[in-house]
RNA sequence: GGUCUGGUAGCUCAGCUGGAUAGAGCAACGCCCUUCUAAGGCGUGGGUCAAGGGUUCGAAUCCCUUCCGGAUCACCA
């Protein structure tokens, strides 16, 4: 239980003995002291002012006077306004710390084999063009909502699908086939996903010619479109590849691979990775079984050119095509049919889809849909649904160039993780091997906090011009400070200084460092909130917090100069369990924390 | 047009389940390395919280209206 719970009882208490008024406890606004006041916590006076009949002054003073004698934990409060501050005994802070230190597991519910599973799609890429900068924010923020969940004591299933056909696909192969001159990766040198993703862009101005062609013969814009011959031969692929021709799917066989070692390596480098793939070439012919079976309970309805269709007006939206008249199925009937496999080969028990906010209508559609076809998890899916990443001009757009490359800015990143590190000397004793990592790491961790820090559901902006900063808010500034704890505590080591635990708690610390343990406290809050919220930046926002209120602390104390033995060591143990924090909440992040940097 | 969503400092963002004088970082200017890592710390300047109204002891936060963005409403995925 912790201490809000604790002294929001004893609020409760003191509210009936004094007033008579009956107050639930979770109604009791406890909050933290603002800095510029005398305390740890702070009890909002104003609700009870009514029934106690008396000033918000006095109310406050009768009911610290009975906390006061009423829990130990307490050593001092004052009144201002209507706000009751009050200061928490510095030996419960000392006792609270050490056992926040010896606790392994701070802040982290681990799973068992019975906990609940849930399974989290997320990354979900198409075979025809490497990975922007949106897909980066969508498998960072998959990769580290797994995480959170996990330390939420879920048992969590990572999946992918992979959108692996379609019309968008052969463009790509049939540009390759009319102007490749049996190019590969190994040939141009090219990573297989941006050789393919030329091959695309090289489609789209072929077709884009020769629809200005055909308009200036006078045909419409529309008719343009449709009677390129690129694109005829694009559709005519596409039957193809559904009839296994043997030529088409050989050749789909061969471009996918190239695509899927290009984004292996961009994962691998990403940091994330998968329990399960689905291929959607695999599971785009199911669901039709379904949509057929909520046709016979009447769920859905036929017109007559023989498509099907979802009526959906009572729920106040529109009707929704599930089965083309030809009878071929859309991207709503795959995902029905896939949510169904999945739900065969895996015990779900929430099932989480990492997609960003511009198909909020396609999955609010279908959580009714799977519904009303009787699956009792339908209603409960949950859309994690996140923002755009926008450039300063507007959205990116994969053909006209304005993408942000998954690839190259991860690149960047680390050169200048390197030029920094090179400039500042910090590097200088270190093994190539260790640079190398280091360097990493904080590029990767810049690119990754910044992402991260932001509130997922927004839209943020990514100005290319201005390069990710190394300093203030940012991953490395938290990196960095724990790099710093670590050099203090092998120091500490060094000189055989015992910080395994608390000799004693009955000592007098500062302000700033009762506050630290404070902050320490809230940490299983953040976790747990986040989880709920489905919010990384919870995390990360935390995290700064803390890193830089211990960044002041470590310039105004100093740790292994100080005289007093119990001082030392506090100091010691306090700086090792926030050490513990910044590494835990950064895993969190799918962030890793250099020892030195 | 319907639905959803956002508007907080020059820029990027916190704060939003109502509470004290609205916070950070970047950028600008100034200060601090003979002391545990200066990727750090301290300070200065910078705000009609889009606008107007309402509820309340109290509103950036809740409600309504208006203005300005974005998304979506495909026999694309």
């Amino acid at each position: 239980m912790n201490l809000e719970t604790i002294l929001g009882t004893v609020v409760a208490d003191a509210v009936k003995t004094l007033y008579g008024l009956e107050t639930a406890v979770n109604q009791i606004q406890i909050q933290k002291t603002k800095k510029e006041f005398e305390g740890d916590l702070t009890v909002v006076i104003f609700p009870f002012v009514k029934a106690a009949h008396k000033s918000p002054e006095q109310t406050g003073k009768e009911i610290g006077e009975y906390l006061l004698q009423n829990n130990p934990v307490l050593s001092s409060f004052n009144v201002i306004k209507g706000f009751l501050n009050l200061s928490i005994s510095q030996r419960y802070w000392l006792e609270t710390l050490k056992d926040i230190h010896s606790n392994k597991q701070f802040g982290i519910t681990v799973p068992t084999d019975q906990s609940d599973l849930m399974m989290i799609e997320y990354s979900s890429p198409n075979t025809n063009k490497p990975l922007h900068l949106g897909h980066v924010r969508n498998n960072l923020l998959g990769h580290s909502i797994a995480e959170i969940q996990k330390a939420n004591g879920w048992r969590v299933v990572k999946t992918n699908i992979v959108n692996d056909r379609g019309i968008h696909i052969c463009k790509s192969m049939l540009a390759w086939k009319l102007f490749g001159n049996g190019e590969t990766p190994e040939s141009s040198g090219l990573k297989g996903d941006h050789l393919v993703g030329k091959y695309y862009v090289v489609f789209d101005k072929a077709y884009k010619a020769e629809i200005k062609e055909l308009t200036e013969k006078g045909l419409s814009e529309d008719e343009a479109k449709k009677s390129a011959p690129l694109i005829l031969q694009a559709q005519q692929m596409l039957i193809a590849w559904e009839n296994n021709d043997p030529e088409v799917r050989h050749l789909w066989e061969t471009m996918n691979g190239w695509v899927y070692a290009g984004f292996d390596k961009t994962y691998k480098k990403l940091g994330v990775e998968f329990d399960k793939i689905y291929y959607e070439s695999q599971t785009y012919l199911e669901g039709k079984g379904k949509v057929e079976e909520g046709l016979n309970k009447g769920v859905f309805y036929r017109r007559e050119d023989g498509s099907v269709w979802a009526d959906l007006t009572h729920d106040g939206l529109d009707e929704k095509l599930l089965l083309r008249a030809d009878g071929t199925s859309v991207y709503m009937t795959q995902d029905i049919g896939t949510a169904k496999l999945r739900y065969d080969d895996y015990p779900i028990n929430k099932m989480v889809y990492v997609v960003g906010n511009e198909q909020n209508y396609h999955f609010q559609v279908l959580s009714i849909l799977l519904d009303k076809l009787g699956f009792d998890w339908g209603k409960s899916l949950v859309h994690f649904s996140y923002g755009m990443v926008e450039l300063p001009e507007g959205k990116m757009k994969s053909r006209e160039g304005t993408v942000v490359d998954a690839d190259d800015l991860m690149d960047e990143m680390i050169e200048s993780a390197r030029e920094t590190s090179q400039e500042l000397g910090k590097l200088d004793n270190c093994t190539p091997e260790e640079i190398e990592n280091i360097v990493r790491m904080v590029g990767l961790g810049a690119l990754k906090y910044f992402i991260l820090k932001v509130d997922p559901r927004k839209n943020m902006t990514f100005n290319p011009k201005e390069s990710i900063d190394f300093n203030g808010n940012t991953g490395p500034f938290i990196q960095y400070t724990h790099a710093r704890i670590k050099s203090v505590l092998r120091k500490a080591q060094e000189q055989g200084i015992d910080f395994s635990t608390l000799t004693d708690t009955q000592f007098p610390i500062s302000e700033k460092e009762s506050y630290l343990i404070q902050l320490i406290t809230e940490f299983p809050t953040v976790v747990q909130e986040a989880g709920e919220e489905f919010s990384p930046a919870l995390i990360a926002n935390y995290i700064y917090d803390l890193v830089k209120e211990y960044n002041q602390f470590y310039h105004d104390f100093s740790i292994l100069k100080e005289e007093s033995f119990n001082l030392k060591q506090f100091r010691l143990v306090l700086s090792e369990s926030i050490a513990s924090i910044i590494k835990t909440g950064m895993g969190l992040l799918g962030i890793e924390v250099p020892e030195r940097m």
